[in-house]
DNA sequence: TCTGGGGTCCTAGGACCC
DNA sequence: TCTGGGGTCCTAGGACCC
């Protein structure tokens, strides 16, 4: 093994053989913080968390300063602020983060084109063909490691490996702003001796009832009959454990993964027991899941409702249609017909949310499933709410939405 | 402490068909 | 008369990840 610290320095002097790691995992360190610093440079050495500071918000992410009292990102915000009083709240900025994440996919499809991005701020890059032009793999994260630093100021940590889970474990083993490479035969030993808790797929509950079994390295769940582990945790989860301990993880670096769903849901400041109100955020929701739905050109089967009450506790109920659809009004009439079975004996709401499932591609115009005036209702739709907020006059005519598919 | 919003995957039961 | 097994679809819930 072979680990590079943030001072770029080299722990281990011998050569490692890294021709066998080829799939790199990188990961931004504390990401939206980390573009928050570099707008608020004075601030480097306060503790500082990304999130809203009102009532039931989470951490979005926290600087590693406010790591050390113990806060965490998906910690609620007002448990983070107990630990640490003193953090500073910075408010996100998405768009901000999309740029700096655009910035820093491109830099790793120059390595090599593929690159499987997981979410906004980590990806997986299959380098073993960019090894000719680049050089090994360490090589070529070093020089990743190096290019975004230079190019964006963020620094991050990289993880390589024979396999996909193996390379992300060793990233977040490398963090922060480090670097560490397992050669394939290093997996097991490396593998065995981490709490099982480190395996993907592995959260407080199955870490739980692993514990129960008196499991609690990865090399303990290696060393248990697979039966033994199916009939403890299930057959798929038994299954998948059992192979990553031994260090088996078929699964390629994949371009681009179809969506499944899509949906939107909100939690309420306050919780909500006013029907009409939570009818009117359905809407709302409804018409930007088929928004996004038509501008990905997909259509969607089952319309998911679902509702957490004041308790926490969450129930979904879904319908699926004859007939796909992307079609806002559609989306809602279903999603309201099954609230108003739940809502019939009156509830307390904190979250509400639609989503939309078995999604299919969209040639759907002369089959029924997509109604050219739809587009142009939601979007006069848009226009009234955009109005009803600033008035007339900020708002242009809106004959450039004019749909042109079909 | 009191729990966001975007998702994926798995399980389990029941309906229905062969 | 009671009883099969496999496959697919649908629904609900839950664990998990970033």
């Amino acid at each position: 093994m072979s680990r590079q610290d943030g001072s770029n320095r080299e722990v281990t002097t011998t050569p490692v053989d890294d021709s066998t790691a080829t799939i790199l995992h990188v990961d931004l360190d504390a990401f939206f913080a980390s573009v928050e610093l570099l707008d608020h440079p004075e601030l480097v050495d306060k503790p500082v968390v990304v999130g809203h500071r009102s009532g039931r918000s989470v951490v979005t992410a926290a600087n590693y300063v406010a790591r050390r009292y113990g806060v965490n990102s998906a910690m609620p915000m007002a448990l983070a602020l107990r630990r640490c009083p003193d953090a500073v709240v910075l408010e996100p900025h998405m768009g901000r983060y999309q740029d700096f994440s655009r910035q820093v996919m491109a830099i790793f499809n120059d390595v090599t084109p593929l690159v499987e991005p997981l979410g906004i701020d980590e990806a997986f890059l299959d380098v073993a063909g960019a090894r000719r032009i680049h050089g090994s793999p360490a090589v070529i994260g070093a020089l990743i490691r190096l290019r975004v630093q230079a190019e964006t100021g963020l620094t991050c940590s990289v993880g390589a490996a024979s396999t996909k889970f193996v390379a992300k474990l060793a990233s977040g083993r490398a963090k922060p702003n480090g670097l560490l490479l397992i050669p394939a035969d290093d997996t097991i030993a490396f593998l065995h001796p981490l709490p099982v808790g480190a395996l993907w797929g592995v959260g407080a509950t199955t870490e739980q009832t692993l514990a129960r079994l008196g499991l609690k390295r990865i090399g303990d769940i290696a060393n248990t009959p697979l039966a033994v582990l199916q009939a403890g945790i299930g057959e798929a989860a038994g299954r998948k454990l059992h192979d990553l301990a031994w260090g088996r993880d078929p699964r390629r670096v994949s371009l681009d993964r179809e969506e499944k769903s899509v949906g939107h849901e909100v939690t309420f400041e306050h919780d909500v027991t006013d029907v009409a109100r939570l009818r009117s955020e359905i809407l709302r929701q409804a018409d930007a899941v088929a928004a996004r739905l038509r501008g990905a050109g997909l259509v969607g089967r089952t319309v998911v409702l679902k509702v957490r009450y004041a308790d926490f506790s969450t129930v979904t109920r879904s319908r699926t249609l004859a007939e796909p659809t992307n079609v806002g009004r559609r989306i809602y009439e279903e999603a309201a017909l099954v609230f108003d079975a739940l809502a019939a004996s009156g509830i307390r709401v904190r979250l509400i949310g639609v989503r939309m499932e078995q999604l299919g591609t969209g040639d759907g115009a002369g089959l029924g499933l997509w109604d050219p005036d739809d587009d142009w209702r939601e979007a006069e739709l848009a226009v009234d709410t955009v109005t009803a907020r600033f008035g007339r006059g900020a708002v242009k005519p809106a004959s450039h939405l004019k749909p042109d598919r079909g």
